[in-house]
DNA sequence: GATTGTCAAGAGCACTGCTCACAAATAGGT
DNA sequence: ACCTATTTGTGAGCAGTGCTCTTGACAATC
């Protein structure tokens, strides 16, 4: 069927197939405009048609329900955030570990203060009932895969202190605990530094989270110097918990 | 007007009074139902109503709207997590500071857990347009109270190390930032033991937040055995951090 | 016993996600 | 060029939402 399409060269790609195409994004331009106005929460089917000149019903063609839509958007979401962090990152001379840390952590935060709803589609409170699907789990890992590989690196390059801890029943059970993530992890890493790398990545969304969720409200200066600045000194501890 | 019912002593409250604190009192239990079931978000009037077995409009005469309504459970659950963690806190030997900051993580961990969509209330997505009315200021800084307190006590009896660090560019802008903060805190101590401080804070709330929102799926194993020992050697990094 | 303030109910407005039957446009094969 | 099958757009409609306003009933006060 596609067989003759393809040879007839002019239209290897139908008009349909470029409508569709246009118009999807569009939909998702719409969507992601309104989700930057007001949230995720207040993203609505109807609205966004409206704002297309299209009957309400006609969203239904491009995506299947509100769910589906919101899916898109925060696999978006997520790669729009991995690829500003693997740029951050790719900037700094690959021989200075603690400068490629700082990268990845200012490039979270500045994209999450650029995309504030984004961030909350992505990291804040989990929509009841929407259970996300197998396709978000690639890109949601990409910014942890950046500092999992920095982790692992620089670890190669550290002296081995060759510390064996005490095998007490606390070390066993944390060892227990990490094994889900130790099928993708180099065994050369520890288990504290690898819980210590998790953790670090953890306290640095709960730092930005903070932040953007205006917990930090008469405790920091408002203002983007005093912030930036409060910022900068939680990276100087997460990097002395890396040991860096 | 109210002279004579207080004289006539056995109806100080009248009945009116007392069905109205009934019902409200049954109000908030359903909302809390419908939150604990399915999340803030779906948290509906009328469905409210119809559990009470009352027109949707009565409702109205019990909270003015929905955002009233949610600010009142917000300030409830506040203070249950509030109370929930100076109770366990209070629980332990005055002179051992660190087992008390381990109270403090694990009852803020279990209140969270047995009650996850009341804390993704406090600390998830802010709601667009709903401005924080100032009597949750009061509320939502008990657990933070704690620590501070903590820190001060434990930093008067700690002996002095009289380091006065350089004063750089970076330090004095991080003193600019933690002016808000500096009302309400001893000046004995230091801008970098406050910084720390508010850093674990903040990492403590990231880490809960990873936990019950999925972050840690295929990462740490499931189970309340594997998910508390990997908490626990968190709050080992913490400790380690606020040098206990 | 009359008055006054309070409360519940019902109807209604404007909105939401979503479905369905139908009409228009476009595709492919003859 | 024609015919048929698929795709896209439409409008009506269902069931739900927060919220308002009027109306009638009742309890508390004088």
């Amino acid at each position: 069927m596609w067989k003759y399409a393809v040879m007839a060269m002019t239209k290897a790609v139908s008009i349909r197939a470029m409508n569709r195409e246009r118009i999807n994004e569009a939909v998702l331009a719409a969507a992601r405009d309104q989700i930057a106005a007001s949230g995720a929460n207040s993203l609505s089917m109807r609205a966004i048609a409206r704002e297309l000149g299209m009957a309400s019903s006609a969203i239904y063609r491009y995506f299947e329900s509100r769910d589906a839509l919101l899916t898109k958007l925060i696999i978006d979401s997520y790669d729009s955030l991995g690829r500003a962090a693997e740029s951050a990152e790719a900037r700094i001379s690959r021989d200075d570990p603690g400068g490629r840390f700082r990268a990845i952590c200012h490039a979270v935060r500045r994209w999450a203060l650029a995309n504030r709803h984004e961030y909350f589609l992505i990291y804040g409170t989990p929509v009841p009932g929407y259970q996300a699907p197998q396709d978000t789990v690639g890109p949601a890992t990409r910014v942890a895969d950046l500092m999992i590989a920095l982790l692992v690196e620089s670890d190669m390059a550290r002296p081995r202190l060759s510390q064996s801890v005490a095998a007490t029943p606390a070390t066993a059970a944390l060892h227990r605990a990490l094994a889900p993530i130790r099928a993708g992890v180099s065994n050369e890493i520890s288990d504290a530094e690898l819980a210590s790398g998790l953790s670090v990545f953890s306290a640095l969304f709960g730092a930005v989270s903070f932040e953007l969720s205006g917990q930090l409200h008469n405790v920091i200066k408002d203002g983007e110097a005093s912030r930036r600045a409060y910022f900068d000194s939680q990276i100087d501890g997460w990097l002395a918990v890396l040991s860096w």
